[in-house]
RNA sequence: GGGCUCGUAGCUCAGUUGGUUAGAGCGCUACGUUGACAUCGUAGAGGUCACAGGUUCGAAUCCUGUCGGGCCCACCA
């Protein structure tokens, strides 16, 4: 039953019902796609965001992206799947619960032990992953939802389990003693991009050991000068050289140290004074030397942060307080010699900011330069980097392909185990000295396992494969089931700024596991800021609550303001008036669409899209305009350049469909089919952009379901491409034609009221049909009494406008003064753009160097203007 | 210290291997709007493409340098 659109579109009415009419068709899922056997796959699977919180609008600018990539190929034919899911992410999570229990309670997760405390660690987390989902489905994100996954349930536990399992096996994963970043307050770990640090000022304290110790040293923290083993200075140094290799005794501050001199190409000579005390446990750089001279490691802090036992009256001492106690006694002994404030960064905890304590501590490492049998003999390092250089897997930009490998190559072992509850915990079960790697306890008794966790990237890092069934659907390094339907996937889109977190591990963690890379393609966003381009966060209160937006706007208007007018990598700033002019443009399509149908019979409604119908002049134009912008659309979109592919169509539907052929149409008659035509193109074309409204449209005069329509990806073009360009031509000078009347009338400020009358020329050559002209300019210009007559006739009125071919005489309120001025401006214009021109033509360098059909342009051009200059000379000396 | 990035209209941004007269949206000005749309239409004003050199017949685009904004990494003993 044909009804009547509503005048203006109305998203929240229709944006709930869609989406429910989606999902129950199934197409989500590829399995349910009607397809031929062979149909290429195409897969994304969604990064997936923290269940720390709901999702910003950043997430929505991710999922307008990824939902486009997705439609796009699903309407092009493509078996495609794109992959939901969330993260658990480990120590983030835990803080945020740690917090709430805090306030809420009072109490510490050590209060509530083990158990309770994960308890209600999962309360939080069900909670927040209901709020993310429907948040995900308010964008209208096309996400198979039956292979929903969470980096933390029971088969993703399974994969992680096994992966672990493996990579100890073959010695991937190690257990080893390294200086690692921990936090006395969280009681963990943390890995270097988890570190974050803060300009302060600190006392730098220059000071000597002891009176007989001939080497004056400069640090920042004496308290640790306690576990000193040696003391460093730059090889290239004149003024330590003679002391190199040498062994001292020394009592610094009652502790006994002996200390050895060594050289080291990372000591500065001009900081301090040249000369470092070497703390192999409580710096990384130290322990590093340490390494390479043999030194003893002695450990002066604690996990609590305190001085361990063993050193006298500072044992149990915060590491603060010791140091006042040093420096006192420093000062006492006359053996500081200066005190002053420097710049410096201390690293702190990204959670909770607290300064950051490096300790040497047991922990469970990846290593990335161990050689692997099953990658040939390379290492996962070398096999990540092959994969970026050998252009398996792309960037975009491309730029990141360079920060990707800088960073690659800097790699060192991944600290993978975390002193947290929330997470993946280590499968690995101790016994004395006694240990086991898997899943179960080993049958006896006594076997505690591994109490900490796994670094989050860990499980995330997985992701592509833990996804689509591995391990179970890999045996004997053959992939089945959606492993093998889907994997490597064809697109990994995120955030740039987790390219080395979380990009680099995937790389890694799937050529371990399968041998091979997770996805070609890596399409890199960029942040979206505030509209003063500050990045949003919930600490300034700038943030956006994408669901409000959709609230006001309409989900579709969310996303195309997200897709237009950016840029892959680069950030941008997020402003409601650019939503709302989405929004205007989504009501744009909506009442072109009312228009169509409302001038369309029902019986037309089943007019194919495959097909153009038979054209007249305007609709050869626009069916030309439509194939040309389609293939232009395509090209655009294949190349991932979301923006020009929205703006290419926007130029179409409003500036060319709207604003002349509809015009046209509602003078010309028999137009339906080719209305219907033309809008079911469009609506295919719109819709990986804003599924909603297109849907909408579309199910108002179609049965099947727009979102598996066919992508006019090669719709006929029916006219010869030399019949094109001359029917593009043609339309053209209506159109100028037409601006110059309105430009006229204005000048010469005519009532519109006068309905004026106009006598318009035709030139012989110009093609034009004069009814052709007659519909058009009438119905653009509101002049309703319009005589066309040939070219020979005289006329004695004053000429208004000049196009191509066609002089136009306005028969009522022409001042002729006035116009012989404005027709010697002109000329005068036409003069000097014609010297421009001709100047440019006997250059004989741009003739001999421009492109053939630039240098024929520019002689047409040329030809044109002198045919104007004559023209508006006769017309001069008639006035 | 190393690297990346940006500087184009009042504002937010496009501009894809250098090529006719540099674009869009918003804003602004003027005019208009009786049946698709005021979430609208028509027209207009507004740009030394940060600056200075260079390459080229030709530069917003490529090169060098300067200034200014932003980001990342490392170090800060």
């Amino acid at each position: 039953m044909k009804q009547e659109l509503d005048k203006t579109y109305n998203p929240s009415e229709t944006e709930d019902n869609i989406y429910q009419k989606w999902e129950k068709s199934g197409f989500f899922n590829p399995d349910n796609l009607d397809l031929p056997k062979n149909a290429p796959a195409y897969t994304i699977i969604l990064p997936p965001p923290n269940i720390t919180a709901k999702l910003h609008i950043g997430h929505s600018a991710m999922l307008a992206i990824e939902d486009l990539l997705i439609r796009y190929r699903r309407l092009s034919g493509y078996r495609t799947l794109w992959v939901p899911g969330t993260d658990h992410a480990a120590i983030a999570t835990q803080g945020v619960v740690e917090k709430k229990i805090l306030k809420e309670q009072g109490k510490t997760r050590h209060d509530l032990g083990r158990e309770a405390f994960l308890a209600e660690v999962w309360k939080f987390v069900n909670e927040t992953q209901a709020t993310i989902l429907h948040q995900t489905k308010k964008m209208g994100s096309s996400l198979d939802w039956s292979r929903l996954a969470f980096t933390l349930d029971e088969t993703r536990q399974k994969a992680v389990t096994r992966m672990f399992i493996d990579m100890y096996q073959e010695e991937v994963i190690y257990r080893g003693e390294r200086i690692v970043n921990w936090c006395p307050r969280c009681h963990s770990t943390l890995a270097d991009d988890e570190v974050e640090h803060k300009e302060q000022v600190a006392k730098l304290y220059t000071f000597k050991y002891s009176l007989d110790f001939p080497i004056v040293i400069s640090t920042t923290r004496p308290e640790t000068k306690l576990g000193d083993t040696a003391v460093a200075v730059n090889p290239k140094d004149e003024r330590y050289r003679r002391y190199i290799g040498k062994q001292y005794k020394v009592n610094f501050c009652g502790q006994e140290l002996n200390l050895k001199i060594i050289a080291d190409y990372n000591v500065d000579l001009e900081f301090g004074t040249g000369a470092l005390g070497v703390t192999p446990a409580h710096s990384a750089i130290d322990w590093q030397m340490a390494q390479a001279n043999s030194l003893p490691i002695i450990k002066v802090i604690n996990e609590a942060g305190l001085i361990r036992d063993g050193f006298g009256v500072y044992s149990g001492l915060k590491a603060v307080e010791a140091r006042d106690l040093i420096v006192a006694k420093l000062r006492e002994q006359g053996l500081l010699e200066k005190e002053e404030d420097i710049n410096n960064n201390l690293s702190v905890c990204y959670r909770c900011e607290t300064a950051i304590e490096p300790l040497p501590s047991r922990q469970w490492f990846i290593s990335v330069d161990k050689k692997l049998e099953r990658l040939g003999g390379k290492s996962l390092k070398e096999k990540a980097l092959e994969a970026a250089a050998k252009k398996e897997i792309t960037f975009i930009p491309e730029r990141f392909s360079k920060s990707y490998c800088d960073w690659m190559e800097n790699l060192h072992d991944w600290c993978i185990s975390r002193q947290i509850w929330f997470g993946h915990q280590i499968p690995v079960w101790y016994k004395g000295e006694e240990i086991f790697v898997g899943q179960e306890a080993p049958s006896g008794t006594g076997w505690i396992q591994d109490p900490d966790t796994l670094d989050t990237w860990f499980s995330s890092g997985m992701w592509t494969f833990s996804t689509l069934g591995w391990p179970d659907n890999f045996k004997d390094g053959v992939k089945s089931g959606d492993l093998a339907r889907f994997h490597p996937t064809q697109v990994l889109e995120t955030g740039y700024e987790i390219l080395t977190l979380w990009i680099s591990r995937m790389i890694m963690m799937s050529f371990f596991a399968l041998g091979e890379i997770p996805f070609s393609t890596v399409y890199l966003h960029g942040i979206i800021l505030d509209k003063n381009g500050k990045k949003m966060s919930k600490s300034k209160g700038n943030g956006v609550d994408p669901l409000e937006v959709i609230n006001q706007y309409g989900a579709d208007a969310v996303r195309l303001s997200l897709l237009m007018g950016s840029t892959p990598g680069n950030d941008t700033r997020y402003s409601d008036a650019k939503v709302e002019s989405k929004r205007n443009f989504v009501n744009k399509l909506w009442n072109i669409s009312r228009f169509i149908l409302s001038a369309t019979a029902e019986k037309f409604y089943a007019t194919a899209y495959r097909t153009a119908p038979a054209p007249t002049l305007a609709d050869k134009w626009i069916l030309n305009n439509l194939a040309a912008s389609a293939k232009i659309v395509t090209e655009h979109l294949e190349n991932f350049n979301f923006s020009l592919a929205a703006e290419e169509l926007n130029e179409f539907t409003w500036n060319k469909l709207a604003d002349w052929y509809l015009e046209v149409a509602k003078i010309e008659k028999n137009k339906e089919e080719i209305l219907i035509y033309i809008l079911k193109n469009v609506l295919i074309l719109w819709h990986p952009f804003i599924p909603f409204v297109t849907e909408e449209i579309w199910s108002n005069f179609n049965a099947d379901l727009l979102m598996v329509a066919q992508w006019p990806q090669d719709i006929a073009v029916k006219t010869a491409t030399n019949e094109a360009a001359m029917v593009e031509k043609k339309f053209q000078k209506i159109q100028e034609l037409v601006i110059a009347i309105r430009n006229a009338r204005g000048e010469n400020k005519v009532e519109p009221a006068k309905k004026l009358e106009a006598v318009i020329y035709g030139h012989e050559d110009s093609g034009l049909l004069k009814e052709q002209m007659e519909i058009i300019i009438n119905l653009k210009t509101g002049l309703k009494s319009l005589e066309i007559r040939e070219k020979g006739d005289k006329i004695d009125k004053a000429i208004a406008a000049v196009v191509g071919g066609w002089e136009v005489y306005l028969l009522g309120g022409v001042d002729k003064k006035k116009e012989k001025e404005r027709l010697l401006k002109e000329k005068e214009n036409l003069e000097k753009i014609i010297s421009l021109q001709s100047a440019k033509l006997s250059n004989a360098d741009f003739v001999g160097h421009a492109p053939e059909e630039i240098v024929a342009a520019a002689k047409s051009k040329l030809a044109a203007y002198q045919a104007e200059l004559e023209k508006i000379v006769k017309i001069i000396q008639g006035l």
